[in-house]
RNA sequence: CGGGGCGUAGCUCAGCUUGGUAGAGCGCUUGCUUUGGGAGCAAGAAGUCGUCAGUUCGAAUCUGGCCGCCCCGACCA
């Protein structure tokens, strides 16, 4: 028996259940995916975060060339008097804005000796740093558009982008962060609306076939809106401690950033008239959406799709005389695994060969959350199969399988994972989505049981509801809850009678404590 | 910007009340032993104790200023 302390039982701790937040935070640490950095609220994405994000980018940059866009890039600083064209988009920003001011160093000496760097060379207008790119590229829509022929402009950029955020979370809420942002001009109201929906689709089925994440899709409330839009819609996704995540938007922006920007056209008719606008987005934070929505107390679970590496194959190499032989068969396997697609894509098969104790190595990957963890060894060379172990099945089993047939059936089990996972999401999502129709069961549903230390409560509510922007700030004053979505779809457009107000109301909303 | 907490080795922290010149665990390096599972033993490297000033023969420890970070609120993709 040794006197070492035991392992705990989870790799991660705290568990879910005993503190979510500190829980993510570890997870994002075992796994290696991003750590804070010197620059308060500002990430350093690892190669295993970014490995994540490389995919998306890929996968969605391509759902956005098929539906007709291209790719553009604006500069990172904005003059400031862009900024004030539009009255609702700048009182939305203003708060958080880095702001660029001189554009010269000096190097001043200090009485001890030491130097001092001093801004000078002030400028004569400042820069904000982008929050979002509407005005700048909307000032570019401005000279590029003349005619209707000239339209629809369908442009996305992907980019940095800077909010100087009060309470920063890695890869929820940072001060800098990655995101793409599309922008679009259109001659006409019903195609900017038309193309505000198609990326909301667009990303609704991202999510659901890449990410594993099952998301409600509707508009949001008027005070949810985007600082300028004529409405907003949204994907939003719930996670583990049952908070809503909005992972995504797509703005419907009228004319008000044509109005600010000048996008003005002739149109058919031979008049002058103003385009019709639209922008939409999506960020690093659907890595933290991942992340809580599927990992679990062991650390990180990847859906197949986005995973930096899909396979890891582990030699086990017991004995000297045969580690050689093991480590080339690994190899070997790793070629023929990589010559075969997934969901249209090689396999991202990556071995590990560092002389490490077996079961460290194994953690690490399950931490890592890798979908599948193969173990190649001396006994499994003499009887030509591989150990095969699944990430989002029991960490001890392990199939015992032919190596010809494992590498045949690597993408099924692939796919399998990825549906599972987005089973196994959408249980839990509708667990925890639940029709209420009065407020004391309303305020029971959002009230914790404990209120010194809240244990995970709550979920989407959903309500009929007929209130104002006020009944929602009292709600969120009370209970800390939004309107997240007031989703799409018949079944969401019954009459009804409001469970705040007791009016009659056309349709539902669902609350939920957010992110 | 309000309310809490904290800055000591790469990480997590002890030491501070009662000043005497630096510690543990993990991690790292090396060697031996192990090896189908987050290994054992041994040796080793690694810190101007956030910073500036004050008190003192002497400060991680006492006093004051400054800086930074984390958590909880308001703001938010």
């Amino acid at each position: 028996m040794s006197n070492a302390p035991a392992k705990p039982a989870t790799a991660i701790s705290p568990t879910r259940q005993e503190e979510f937040p500190e829980w993510y935070q570890q997870v994002i640490k075992a796994s290696d995916m991003a750590e804070n950095s010197e620059v308060r609220g500002c990430m350093v994405i690892k190669p295993w975060g970014y490995g994540i994000w490389e995919n998306i980018q890929r996968q969605l940059d391509r759902m956005f060339k098929e539906t007709g866009h291209s790719n553009a890039y604006f500069p990172l600083l904005i003059p400031l008097s862009y900024l004030a064209k539009e009255a609702a988009h700048v009182e939305g920003f203003a708060k958080e804005c880095a702001v660029v001011t001189h554009h010269r160093l000096e190097a001043q000496k200090q009485d001890d000796g030491s130097v001092k760097m001093v801004p000078t060379g002030e400028l004569a207008e400042p820069y904000v740093i982008r929050p979002t790119s509407e005005t700048i590229i909307g000032a570019a829509f401005a000279r590029w558009v003349e005619s209707y022929r000239d339209l629809p402009l369908l442009i996305n950029q992907w980019a940095n982008v800077m909010r100087w955020e009060m309470r920063p979370r890695i890869f929820l809420r940072t001060a800098e962060f990655l995101w793409q942002e599309g922008h679009t001009a259109h001659e006409t109201r019903a195609e900017a609306l038309a193309e505000t929906e198609q990326m909301l689709r667009v990303y609704e089925t991202f999510a659901r076939d890449h990410l594993a994440l099952p998301v409600l899709t509707g508009e949001k409330s008027p005070r949810e809106r985007f600082p300028g839009a004529e409405s907003t819609l949204c994907i939003e996704a719930m996670v583990q401690d049952r908070k809503a995540i909005q992972a995504g938007t797509s703005h419907f922006l009228g004319q008000n950033f044509s109005t600010a920007s000048g996008i003005q056209f002739t149109g058919r008719s031979g008049a002058r008239e103003f385009a019709w606008t639209t922008s939409w987005g999506v960020s690093t934070r659907l890595i933290g959406t991942l992340i809580m929505a599927h990992s679990d107390d062991d650390g990180l679970v990847l859906p197949p799709r986005v995973a930096t590496q899909q396979i890891v194959i582990l030699p086990v190499t017991p004995k000297e005389d045969s580690k050689q032989a093991v480590l080339d068969a690994c190899d070997a396997l790793a070629k023929e695994l990589r010559a075969l697609q997934f969901a249209g894509e090689p396999l991202r098969v990556q071995v590990d060969r560092r002389d490490l104790p077996g079961g460290t190595r194994n953690w690490e990957w399950i931490k890592k959350g890798v979908p599948l963890r193969i173990e190649v060894g001396p006994r499994d060379l003499e009887k030509g199969s591989v150990a095969v172990s699944r990430r989002d099945q029991g960490l001890k089993e392990k199939a015992f399988v032919p190596t010809a047939e494992f590498v045949s059936s690597a993408p099924g089990l692939l796919e399998s994972i990825q549906a599972g996972l987005l089973a196994r999401a959408t249980v839990f999502r509708d667990a925890h989505m639940v029709r209420l129709t009065d407020r004391e069961e309303f305020e029971r549903f959002f009230t914790p049981r404990n209120a010194d230390k809240p244990e995970i409560h709550g979920g989407f509510a959903v309500v009929d509801w007929a209130g104002s922007s006020e009944d929602e700030d009292a709600l969120q004053k009370q209970l800390g809850v939004t309107i997240r979505c007031l989703p799409f779809g018949d079944e969401w457009h019954q009459p009804g009678t409001c469970f705040y107000t007791g009016q009659p109301s056309t349709r539902r909303a669902v609350f939920a404590k957010a992110y």
